[in-house]
DNA sequence: TTACCTGGCTCG
DNA sequence: GTACGAGCCAGGTAAT
């Protein structure tokens, strides 16, 4: 089964589930058939164990792993409404040959789809065996095929299989006679009688064996012979194909997290239906929905005057493009009572003046009530229509709630969709949007969709954001530490992530331009390099050339391999091939300068608004299942610092005229957490005392004093102190630190044994984790683990995650609360300072040269004034020019 | 041609 | 199998 790791979410076994539906639906594929049948072995002995006892004795019980999904395949290959045949007493093969055999005799073409060598005995001019290949159609074996294979024909397989034995079903053969010496004896001699009537006539490897095993080979022949002809109340017309319970298939697969077959599911039931999709899709709710369009003045009044009323709105924009800073809003839609809503369209392509209201007047017309503080709202994703709105001059005001951080908070590990809500909270089946514009190249723009169906597909988006709200807010009334991180994290930052999105970052384009030339050059000089020490040209950006030219061409070790079971190439492989290799230096040159390329120098400068001239990234509040905020188009948040060539990228970030930029950074944020989660007496007072935390590890793991830690001690403790905030084992610290197992086990236990709070925290949270399936944050942020009562590497992943995530997601927390802190008081100041980036543990300003008194004045205060932890907080605060510089 | 996956690399 | 959390790139391939 390739895919044997596959697990539903919560660690439920699915891999040989998917494989044997995978090559059903495949086999369906390639080879349609009239009739079709799944044969499986019955449970407990059957006649070969009566023959002989040892059959099969080599074969452990099934493990849990199988036995768990048998049930559910079964229930998935009914629901596909193909018979089920089993039989007691026998093995699937016998229940096949007898089949397969009576098809035959009715005239029929039989495919037996398997692997198993043994059934290349039935295979006849009209029986032929469908072998399954990795990544590949099926192989289609016939008699010719056979005896391409084993050098024997179909017909002589029997005595072929007696010979050389059956391991896996712990079936002995001749000793010494393998599948060459079995197939030249039945080639001189036909069959197994003749060629024990010639015995004295056979001579080398194996004759010997061969007479002691004269009377062990009959028993052998019953074993190895595939019954035709087994008791079977079935008929070839019992087994038409008939059409799958698509319900049921679905419901199956979703309940299983079968998303490929899910897909596939869809255009098969196209196909077999022979009904439109779309037409045979549309979900059928029970519910009742009013959804008005807008399109005159009189109903734009009245609704204006149902919001106004409303004590709270549900507001979503639809626009012409994702985008935020780009978005063009073409319609409007409002709802203020569950299952009703409106959509004002004004922005569609299709259609005369009389279909939609002007854009222009509607805005204008809404523009009081959007901007008004005191008129409240809600989205899903609000932050995207502010944007949406600025863009069209509207500040808008009175935002209260957003269904998706609500989400976020309360279950950050599952999906925050709108259809996703909407159908696992309230039980609405959406439209989603690919259902209303399509896929592909035949995909409508928002733009070109028709306004009734947009009515349909806006108001219901608003009217089910309304109805999540009414939900989410009953769920936050029983739980007061969560609806803390919603109100007073989640929903204030909205504004400030808005803020900072909105205002953008200067870059000097013309400088990355340049170092795009620069590195143009030193990637071609390293090409030829490379091209010269491998002997011939390649794509050295392709793992998969790369992988041929290293390991098969010059035969270098192989000295790890990928997820995918091949070679690796990766830069730790290549820093050890490096040692004999002058290639892989190369190659390391050529990977990380034309990743400074293509990511960061070529791209930026693309990434420019013409509008604003900055580049304005979008910051994912619910991405993060820690918390923690992402960054995305452009990513900001992985800009180049560890390498000197990388770090010139951050040249080009730069402060707008008679500005500077700041940087303020948390000075080893995480550890600190850890001291305070841990209460460790030793780590909080290091902290307390202001030491330089690695030196003071270092010191403890050698039993010297600080004074006398050299810097390859201090590279140690650090990678130790980081190690363990990843749940690091000594494994991972031995290859981290090239050093010896034994020596990193030695300083993992003299690590604990120091630092006793931090082992027994790391044990609590653990055991908390399995209890409760969840971990905390110090401000009370709550954590999924739906993983961590699985079994072998997920739990133990999902072990390291739970000692991971309250420090990561503290530090999370704290540098949210010191944004909103900070804002806050640039606002009150009324300066034109302003936050421009956040990375995790830093955060960016623009200060006008005017400012940086203050600001450099304040800022580290207030930052390390967030209140919650018992060790101090430390910031430290550079300036200058250039990113670069204020680092 | 497009959509998705893999392997690799960037950051905290 | 083996150190947490992210996003994005090029190449390769499956689906259309």
């Amino acid at each position: 089964m390739q895919k044997l790791g596959l697990q539903t979410f919560e660690g439920k076994p699915t891999g040989a589930i998917y494989g044997f539906l995978n090559m059903l639906t495949r086999l369906e594929k390639d080879l349609p058939c009239d009739h079709i049948a799944a044969v499986f072995d019955s449970q407990g002995k059957n006649f070969r164990h009566e023959i002989y006892p040892e059959y099969k004795a080599n074969r452990g019980p099934m493990p849990d792993d199988l036995s768990l999904q048998i049930e559910p395949l079964f229930e998935c290959i009914q629901a596909l409404r193909i018979p089920l045949i089993s039989k007691t007493g026998f093995e699937a093969d016998d229940l096949i040959g007898t089949l397969a055999s009576q098809a035959e005799n009715q005239g029929y073409q039989v495919f037996i789809s398997s692997g198993d060598k043994d059934f290349s005995q039935l295979i006849s001019k009209n029986i032929f065996q469908s072998i399954p290949q990795k990544n590949k159609a099926d192989l289609i074996l016939d008699q010719e095929g056979v005896f391409k294979k084993f050098g024997v024909h179909p017909h002589q397989i029997i005595d072929f299989l007696a010979l050389v034995g059956d391991a896996s079903d712990n079936v002995p053969g001749v000793r010494d006679c393998g599948p060459k010496t079995a197939a030249s004896w039945l080639g001189k001699y036909n069959n197994l009688e003749t060629i024990i009537k010639n015995i004295e006539l056979i001579k080398g490897r194996g004759s010997k064996q061969l007479g002691e095993s004269i009377t062990w080979l009959t028993t052998a022949k019953a074993l190895v012979t595939i019954k035709k002809n087994v008791d079977l109340d079935v008929s070839i017309e019992s087994l038409a194909r008939q059409k799958p319970d698509f319900k049921k298939l679905t419901n199956l697969y979703e309940k299983l997290e079968l998303q490929n077959l899910l897909k596939k599911l869809n255009t098969l039931e196209t196909e077999m239906t022979g009904i439109k999709s779309p037409a045979n899709k549309k979900p059928t709710t029970a519910r009742s929905t009013v959804y008005e369009t807008i399109t005159n003045e009189k109903h734009l009044e009245k609704w204006l005057k149902i919001v106004n009323e409303s004590e709270i709105t549900s507001i979503d924009t639809e626009t012409t493009s994702l985008n935020p800073m780009k978005a063009m809003v073409i319609g409007i839609s409002l709802a203020t009572s569950a299952n009703k809503g409106a959509y004002i369209p004004f922005g569609h392509a299709q259609g005369n003046t009389s279909d939609q209201l002007d854009k222009s007047f509607v805005l204008e017309k809404l523009k009081k009530w959007l901007e008004d503080p005191s008129q409240l709202k809600i989205g899903q994703n609000i932050k995207y229509d502010m944007h949406v709105f600025a863009n069209q001059g509207i500040q808008l005001k009175g935002v209260t709630h957003d269904t998706l951080l609500a989400s976020y908070v309360l279950e950050s590990h599952k999906s925050h969709k709108l259809d996703n809500l909407a159908e696992e909270k309230l039980n609405i089946k959406t439209t989603s949007y690919h259902e209303l514009v399509g896929t592909g190249k035949n995909q409508l723009k928002f733009e070109d969709v028709s306004i009734s169906k947009a009515t349909q597909y806006a108001a219901e988006d608003a009217d089910v954001a309304l109805q999540l709200h009414q939900h989410f807010k009953a769920s936050f009334a029983n739980d007061q530490k969560l609806k803390y991180v919603y109100e007073s994290i989640e929903m204030p930052l909205i504004e400030i992530l808005y803020q900072i999105e909105r205002a953008g970052v200067l870059i000097d384009s013309s400088r990355l331009q340049e170092q795009s030339k620069q590195l143009d050059q030193e990637i071609l000089t390293l090409k030829k390099e490379v091209y010269f020490l491998a002997g011939e040209e390649f794509n050295l950006s392709s793992t998969k050339q790369l992988r041929d030219i290293l390991f098969n061409k010059k035969k270098l070790p192989v000295i790890k391999k990928t997820p995918g079971g091949e070679a690796s190439t990766d830069e730790s492989v290549l820093q050890k091939l490096a040692e004999n290799h002058p290639i892989a230096t190369k190659l390391l040159s050529y990977r990380s300068l034309s990743k400074l390329k293509t990511t960061y120098t070529d791209k930026l400068p693309n990434m420019v608004n013409p509008t604003t001239g900055r580049i304005h990234t979008n910051y994912g509040q619910a991405v993060a299942i820690t918390g923690r905020l992402s960054s995305s188009e452009p990513n900001l948040q992985n800009i180049p610092i560890k390498t000197p060539e990388g770090r010139k990228i951050r040249e080009a970030f730069i402060a707008t005229e008679h500005s500077f930029i700041v940087s303020a950074d948390y000075s080893q944020i995480e550890l600190r957490i850890m001291a305070h989660l841990s209460n460790d007496e030793s780590l909080v007072e290091a902290f307390k005392n202001g030491d330089d935390i690695h030196r003071h590890t270092a010191s403890e793991l050698y039993g010297i004093s600080p004074s006398d830690v050299t810097a390859e001690y201090r590279r140690h403790a650090k990678t130790i102190n980081f190690g363990l905030i990843y749940g690091m084992g000594s494994y991972g610290l031995a290859k981290q630190l090239n050093i010896e197992l034994g020596d990193a086990k030695f300083f993992i236990d003299r690590y604990f044994d120091r630092y006793p709070g931090v082992k027994k925290y790391m044990d609590a949270t653990r055991l908390q984790a399995m209890e409760y399936g969840y971990v905390e944050t110090v401000f009370g942020r709550r954590l999924y683990l739906p993983q961590i009562n699985g079994k072998g590497s997920r739990k133990k992943a999902a072990e390291r995650e739970a000692i991971n995530a309250p420090m990561q997601g503290t530090a999370a927390d704290l540098i949210k609360l010191a944004m909103i802190k900070v804002h806050h008081w640039l606002v009150s100041q009324k300066m034109s300072s302003r936050i421009i980036m956040q990375v995790h543990d830093e955060l960016v300003l623009e200060v006008p040269e005017k400012e940086i008194g203050p600001i450099e004045n304040n800022l580290k205060n207030l930052m390390t004034d967030i209140k919650g932890l018992s060790v101090p907080l430390v910031v430290e605060v550079g300036k200058g020019d250039s990113w670069d510089k204020a680092h």
